[in-house]
RNA sequence: GCGAAAGUGGUGGAAUUGGUAGACACGCUGGAUUUAGGAUCCAGUUCCGCAAGGAAUGGGGGUUCAAGUCCCCCCUUUCGCACCA
């Protein structure tokens, strides 16, 4: 048997690949450790996974995205936390149970136990030890403990209302979850059903999400957009305007005060219960009866879809507009929306785009109180559109004349003296309704006491949990319900006998904190520990999809802050840093999800190619934000790369065992040398930067280039050539981790080489001596001239001048200026 | 309809701040070697043109010595919101 040179052999990459899972599992390479010092440390964390089978290969770009950020990382010094979890309750668990006809944990568990194989297969740096489970009662223990803190506060409460119902899925949603007017998860169009239901004020804290929003720079403001707008703040005044017959005050929302004198008629939802109390004349009383009804059949969409086309019923009475005594006819329309403002409106056809297209329909007057400026005026007659700027306030008594937000200001200072208005400022953000009428979820920990009314259950008694029932067949109410043992309990109270809440919570709610568990994982005593909590919050970079923009991430950041002010967490913010991954398609274009049937596993990848060379592939097709349409074609150049060039690269080690920190001087180095420690310095600098800003693609693009320009034998000076190879690897360790460790190891180091320092670069050797300098003539490139690095004008003209091209140019013409910058450009202008 | 982001070779994509557009790959073409495997090596490859040269970053205008990058208008695509008074 004869020995292998080692340095000879082929990559074997199934044989290093598990040689160092093995190694780094019994190294505990990734145990983050408790208590970081917080200016060394940095928490990477990406979005909660639903376990719904295996990983595919959209799961796997996210999580080596932050991977490879995890282990830079970990070169630099920093104590790394980062951690996986599973966000395991849900509705697919119930449908797959229910069509396999097991249970939903069973289902869980054994997604689960797959998705983790898979992940561990792919070398991911997760602290396991840190793993958790929603649907455990040692995490959800916590989960209910959230929501009696928030109930003691009064952030919990519940009412009733028209909801969001989804008839297929037989539960309610929250605002958040309803896309186009139909259910999120399985399109099912969404109906209104007025009932009871759990509630989070969240809009308590709608002043904050919005402002601190301004606290996130390293946000993508795509994001930031789309959560303003989703929160929708807005600032206005509410004016009392007085139903004629009764007295009763009827409040009306408005940003638009200065157009007050044109209202020529109000309007109220129908779902408004004012219009209970109304006695109605007959002639009305059954007209305003049938709209109501049809209106609130009506799904979201259908009203929706009328856009443009309005319509409504007049109700037989009048309200009086408090600033000039005016009685306006009081109608019913479907186009107000009760849930928003005091669900009713002062309309001015005039100066409002809807109220215009209503009362053209039913022939009400349009009265002009804005003109556009001093000198145009508009006229009813031929007005076809409502003027909707802001304006000079006409017809409005003592008003008139005032202009736009000084005009607002009057106005309504006007109503707040007499008492009939004030200032407002008005949410489009709801309360996040959390009651979920399904088994596979959170219970919640509620004793509902016809004495005692809703009681929570005291911190000892949690976890409250969930019976491991047969039947839990969706039917309209929580299958709960229907378990005598779990609901028949003693009121904690006054121990007479008193029923549990029925419902589950939202997965949102299990999803909202789980950022803070990772920090203290096996805590039974506490949610987590502040101390722990204060070291490594915030988290440094979070990862995932935009699909969760106005959901996820608002809910979020408002159970930290709601932490924040109970004094467990620190900050005003959970992610100092997020990014938005870009979708990976399969060859067709198409999205992959389990219910297409085209999710591509990331497995025979993993078999035919290596693991690393995938991930390489799959970072090499695009930048981190950028959507990737996988058909496997990177690969081709990828692997051409990896077993050609930088796996051998091992080869041309010389032993010198070079120290990594020295600076070459320039004068000790023959040309070739300085050209390439020019090189792998100005590698050094790029691969840093693009890891930083997540350009993955670049930073093997530029290792590319390194290696493709290193020729070890016009290197003689060894400690240079052994300090190319070993940083040469080191800058491939975050992207290529297997095969880094590898090579490290052969060199001869006995540490990991995430436990190296990542390599700094020579500041003094980031330029090339000689550098190519263009030329152009009024701004058209027609030479370029080879110079000294730091040439001045003069040096850099006198070459260009003596070139027979710009000569061509410049030649009986004038030169009127030249523009000069160093390093980059001698633009000469002629005439 | 409103809002946001984006449009660069045959393809994926480069071009941190206005300064040599097309890095790095894929694919393709030619050649070499070889000839079973999706092999290797060399050369070429934005377009037009024999060349000199010209044109070119969705289209049109503008600012500037200089524009993929900044400004205005338009078109297309993707995403988000959809009567928020």
């Amino acid at each position: 048997m004869s020995t292998v040179d080692k340095s000879q052999r082929v990559y074997d990459f199934k044989a290093i690949e598990e040689k160092w899972q093995k190694k780094w599992r019994e190294q505990n390479l990734y145990a983050a450790p408790e208590r970081p010092d917080p200016d060394k440390r940095f928490y990477m964390l990406e979005m909660f996974a639903y376990p719904s089978g295996d990983i595919h290969m959209g799961h796997f770009r996210n999580y080596i995205i932050g991977d490879a950020m995890a282990r830079y990382q970990m070169m630099q010094g920093k104590a790394v936390l980062h951690p996986f979890g599973w966000d395991a309750f849900g509705l697919p668990a119930e449908r797959a149970a229910i069509q396999r006809n097991i249970h939903p944990s069973e289902w869980t568990q054994k997604n689960i136990t797959t998705s983790r194989a898979t992940l561990q297969k792919a070398g991911i740096s997760y602290d396991w030890s840190r793993e958790i489970n929603s649907s455990e009662p040692k995490y959800y223990r916590w989960t209910q403990w959230m929501f009696l803190r928030l109930f003691e506060k009064g952030l919990a409460y519940r009412k009733r209302g028209f909801v969001n119902w989804c008839p297929n899925d037989k539960t309610v949603l929250a605002n958040e979850q309803v896309k186009d007017g139909k259910c999120e998860r399985c399109d099912t169009v969404v109906e209104k059903k007025d009932q009871v239901q759990w509630y989070f004020k969240i809009t308590e804290y709608a002043d904050q999400l919005t402002d601190d929003l301004d606290k996130l720079p390293d946000w993508p403001d795509s994001v930031k957009t789309m959560q303003r707008e989703w929160i929708g703040r807005s600032y206005g005044a509410e004016i009392d305007f007085t139903i004629e017959d009764t007295g009763e005050k009827l409040p009306v929302y408005t940003t638009r005060p200065d157009t007050i004198f044109g209202v020529t008629f109000m309007a109220i939802a129908p779902e408004a219960e004012l219009l209970d109390r109304l006695e109605l004349e007959p002639e009305y009383a059954e007209k305003v009866r049938k709209y109501r009804e049809m209106a609130l059949v009506r799904s979201e969409i259908e009203r929706a879809a009328a856009t443009g086309e309005k319509d409504g019923v007049f109700t037989g009475k009048y309200a009086i507009n408090p600033y000039n005594g005016e009685k306006v006819q009081l109608w019913v329309a479907d186009y107000v929306l009760a849930g928003y403002g005091t669900g009713a409106v002062m309309a001015v056809p005039a100066h409002d785009t809807r109220d215009f297209a209503f009362a053209k329909k039913y022939d009400i007057p349009v009265k002009v109180v804005i003109h556009p400026d001093k000198d145009t005026a508009l006229d009813p007659e031929t007005m076809d559109e409502a003027f909707t700027d802001y304006g000079v306030m006409v017809n409005s008594g003592q008003f008139d004349g005032l202009v736009g937000s000084e005009a607002i200001k009057k106005v309504t200072d006007f109503a707040e003296k007499q008492g009939f208005g004030r200032n407002k400022v008005n949410f489009k953000l709801k309360d996040w309704l959390i009651s979920r009428q399904r088994y596979w979820g959170c219970p919640i920990p509620i004793i509902h006491c016809d004495k005692c009314g809703a009681v929570p259950v005291p911190d000892k008694d949690l976890p409250v949990e969930l019976p491991k029932v047969r039947n839990f067949l969706p039917k309209g109410r929580s299958p709960l319900a229907d378990v005598p043992e779990y609901m028949n309990v003693k009121c904690p109270k006054c121990g007479g006998e008193a029923q549990r809440d029925p419902d589950t919570m939202d997965t949102y709610v299990c999803s909202s904190w789980y950022q803070m568990r990772y920090v203290d994982a096996h805590n039974d005593i506490a949610p987590f520990d502040k101390d722990k909590a204060s070291r490594w919050f915030p988290i440094d970079l979070y990862v995932g999809g935009i699909t969760h923009a106005t959901g996820h991430l608002i809910y979020f950041r408002f159970l930290h802050k709601f932490m924040r002010d109970l004094g467990w967490i620190t900050g005003d913010e959970p992610a100092d840093r997020l990014v938005c991954l870009g979708m990976v398609a399969d060859e067709k274009g198409e999205t992959m999800s389990k219910s297409k049937g085209n999710v591509v596993p990331p497995f025979p990848y993993f078999e035919q190619h290596g693991i690393d060379t995938t991930r390489l592939a799959m970072f090499f097709t695009a930048p981190t934000e950028k959507g990737v349409q996988w058909d496997g074609s990177t690969i081709v150049g990828v692997k051409k790369f990896v077993t050609k060039s930088l796996f051998p690269l091992i080869r041309h080690y010389r032993g010198s065992s070079p120290d990594l920190k020295q600076h070459f001087m320039v004068e000790d180095l023959t040309k070739d040398e300085r050209s390439i420690y020019v090189k792998l310095n100005q590698t050094i600098k790029r691969i840093g930067e693009d890891i930083e800003r997540l350009q993955y693609n670049t930073a093997i693009a530029a290792l590319m280039e390194l290696v493709r320009d290193y020729q070890p034998d016009k290197i003689a000076n060894d400690a240079l050539n052994d300090c190319i190879v070993i940083k040469a690897i080191q800058l491939s360790a975050p992207l290529a981790p297997h095969l880094a460790e590898e090579l490290w190891s052969e060199v001869g180091f006995s540490e990991s080489v995430f436990k190296s320092s990542w390599p700094e670069y020579d500041p003094e050797a980031i330029v090339a001596e000689l550098i190519e300098i263009a030329v152009q003539i009024n701004g058209k490139l027609r030479d370029t001239v080879t110079v000294p690095a730091d040439s001045d004008q003069s040096v850099v003209e006198d070459a260009a001048m003596a070139s027979p091209k710009v000569q061509k140019y410049t030649e009986g013409r004038q030169i009127i200026k030249k523009i000069f910058v160093k390093g980059r450009i001698l633009n000469i202008v002629i005439k």
